[in-house]
DNA sequence: CATCGAATTGAACTAAATTCAGGTCAGGAA
DNA sequence: TTCCTGACCTGAATTTAGTTCAATTCGATG
């Protein structure tokens, strides 16, 4: 759910109601060929209201993929905690990547066809904020993946060699799937997630 | 080199210096982050003249996308002609495709960032034209390594699986490199193409 | 009831890309 | 040489979308 974001909402916010609609209209027709104006119009308010909500459109493209970043780390924390041996972890982790909703796929979409815009730093206040604030994740993100690979190398799992360069490329491999992958279309996320985790253990493996 | 392109051009030609101020500041500040009329400043020609070289500024990144996707191909088809061996193919593939210029560590950077450009038909004419040319040449990339790979499967080289999806996700990973490189980083280009040859010989093979 | 702040609005503003309506310039034909 | 043509270029005007402004409505709370 978009919901139970730090900030307690107004009973009559519709902040979730423009996420959900800009997380639609970016993911589907893509960020430049929305009109912010259109956003306003699907959740039932003049332009004008979207500003009550965000300080411009790309600061709700970056809350979008903030938000996205923040739920992947915390289920990937959740799916591997408990799972001591890397491999099996491993294959969790990627297993999670893909047990995702319909509007979970437009937003890693969404994050993916702009995980540039975290390069470079914002004019505006809150833009900026949002920006650290995903970079942060992204940060906290690789180091876990970093974290188990390196524990699976610790356990003898896997050979020892350059985890945060495997890591990234294990991360890389996860998470490029977004840029391809369709509802309905050849794999399934079920094949996916085997295509991947195979692929991975394959990198990281004997 | 930005030249040699089919069409020619005359001696007075601004269009090899606008695409290559556009590489620089698209690939250096973003696309969207750049202005038009910065290019025509640094080119040394009014805005307006730019028109007669590009339909509009998303046409001028369209070839620069077009262009380089040309080049990849073209350089996979030189190094792997000759190869017969798949595995040995596979390695100079990669290693071809991190064998680049400065400016063309820019032009995939720009590729990366804006392949979702690809996936909705453009409004006006030559944008359409270009658009298309770019994803013919992004299938007959991805048919090329499929057929790298299928290669080394009738070879007995690798293993038979699914070669077409197997060959997305090493393509995936040979370029998603571009979204975190750059020079004088923790990865030398050498660091890159050892790791991803590793990686990707792992993927497909036994 | 009074009030406060969240939520909203229409009208005006702005920045940047693009169009328009015409110039200039170099090189080949007459 | 002069003329002509098409490549190349320009300043001014236009357009489009995002954004700001000043002012208003609504609902909960004291």
């Amino acid at each position: 759910m978009v919901q139970d974001v730090m900030e307690r909402e107004g009973p009559r916010s519709k902040r979730a109601g423009i996420l959900a609609a800009a997380i639609d209209s970016f993911g589907q027709d893509g960020y430049e060929h929305t009109k912010w104006a259109k956003i306003a119009d699907e959740v039932g308010i003049g332009q004008t209201a979207l500003y009550h909500y965000f300080e411009s459109k790309a600061h709700c493209l970056l809350t979008i993929m903030s938000l996205e970043l923040a739920r992947s780390l915390q289920r990937f924390r959740e799916v591997t905690a408990d799972v001591p041996q890397a491999d099996a972890a491993l294959r969790a982790a990627i297993a999670a990547a893909y047990d995702v909703s319909p509007r979970e796929v437009l937003q890693m979409r969404i994050l993916q066809n702009h995980m540039d815009l975290l390069a470079t730093p914002r004019a505006s206040e809150r833009e900026e904020v949002e920006r650290q604030q995903a970079r942060k994740h992204v940060r906290e993100i690789e180091d876990e993946w970093t974290a188990l690979v390196e524990r699976g190398m610790a356990s003898g799992a896997f050979p020892e060699r350059d985890a945060r360069a495997l890591a990234t490329v294990v991360l890389a491999m996860v998470v490029s799937v977004w840029r391809w992958y369709r509802p309905g279309g050849r794999l399934s996320l079920d094949d996916v997630r085997e295509l991947i985790a195979d692929a991975a253990v394959r990198v990281v493996g004997p």
